[in-house]
DNA sequence: CGGTTTTGGTCATCCAGCCGACATTTGCTT
DNA sequence: AAGCAAATGTCGGCTGGATGACCAAAACCG
């Protein structure tokens, strides 16, 4: 990828918006950038030194694997989303992401090289900071979901909170493209395939909403009146 | 407080000391002290405008109230850690921190300022940065744990985690001085008080641990080993 | 188009640990 | 020292939801 194309990438970018020409250049010099069809793998954490990534392009799903082989899908992330290794230790095992949508473009940079940046642009630094604890503040949320609502619960707010990210509005129901099965979902919100998909079911018969495997329909009212 | 005080703890405060005299001697101006004593409250979530808080001595505990009255222990904070408010979004109903120890003295200031400064001190934001990235893996931590370990697990990763915080070792055994309930240990391993009560009781039993109200006196080997 | 893989659907079984209820112990207050 | 509130102990009943097993429907692919 040459200079050009990787400024424009940078210049569009949500995070780095504050920063000058030059330091965009800068930036750029440090930047390597990686393309992915649906399904590619994208990082490992385990892999060369600290990098962090930023997602350009389409969505991704940053999944883990248990002892028991399973997979766990940590986190769906779109367009502008940081991630990758944010401090020191290492601790998680397997950790990696995967495309979901069918074309995906993110840029990474080594963590050394972020810092020394954030260290002249101060600008950078506080929005760098803003967005981890929009992070951290998401991340409570999901824990305080986990202890003290039930399955069911959870789920209704899986789906409101995706709905009002991704839903395109015709009438009184929201169209949700569903890249996500009952698997994922399931793991999402802490679950099992076998409970998402009867919940599903129960969410159909009471009118809540319609679904296939490509598409979520959702009533609107039905659903926030829960 | 005078002057001089308020810049003696600020000196010598982990998150601070990259700062020069000067910018400390501004830091103080916008400075607020507080201190309290065992069982006080020092600080509501919807207190004023967006604060940070730093604990300059002492243990605290934060807690939230729940739907039903509930206290549910969110995190146990010393020395150095930062809480209070982090980004716009002031979801939490009732959250607020109480003193665990005899003595507690923390600082606090409105979050513009701070953001102010860390605009103009590279260094601090960097610094800043690292600290929310620790915090956002120890959470990311807790909730792995939350989903994958059953009660007895977290127990037992719960009290590791202490003793090596907090223990005083002597011969094979570590000694912690408790100063939480059972009440307060459930809630954050996320369980309930009977369980805890009877697990502490088991663990007792099997001779891996041994305790009174006040403190907490585990057998090195015998708990590594679990 | 047939065969294979992935996803969704349904059901019976089972258990960790929550919940309520109550007894006992400890420590604090006056 | 008496009284009281908070913390700890113990138990049995109950249930949300995990688990495993098996089948049906789509989607994928040569």
């Amino acid at each position: 990828m040459n200079l050009e194309t990787k400024y424009w990438h940078l210049h569009n970018h949500k995070l780095m918006n504050v920063l000058s020409s030059n330091e965009l250049k800068e930036i750029c010099l440090i930047t390597n950038f990686k393309t992915a069809k649906k399904g590619e793998i994208i990082y490992f954490s385990h892999d060369e030194s600290n990098r962090v990534y930023t997602l350009k392009r389409g969505t991704i799903k940053i999944v883990e694997i248990d002892a028991k082989g399973n997979e766990i899908v940590k986190d769906i992330l779109q367009e502008g989303d940081l991630f990758g290794q944010f401090t020191l230790t290492n601790q998680t095992l397997d950790e990696y992401a995967v495309a979901v949508s069918d074309y995906v473009t993110c840029c990474s940079f080594r963590m050394d090289d972020f810092e020394q940046i954030i260290e002249r642009n101060p600008a950078l630094a506080l929005r760098y900071t803003k967005w981890m604890g929009f992070r951290l503040k998401r991340l409570e949320n999901r824990y305080a979901n986990l202890v003290f609502k039930d399955v069911r619960t959870r789920l209704i707010e899986f789906l409101k909170d995706w709905a009002s990210k991704e839903g395109t509005n015709s009438n009184d129901e929201t169209i949700l493209k569903n890249y996500l099965t009952h698997q994922d979902i399931a793991s999402l919100i802490c679950s099992t395939r076998q409970t998402v998909t009867s919940l599903f079911n129960d969410l159909k018969e009471k009118g809540v909403l319609d679904y296939t495997r490509t598409e979520i329909i959702i009533k609107n009212d039905a659903l926030l009146a829960l």
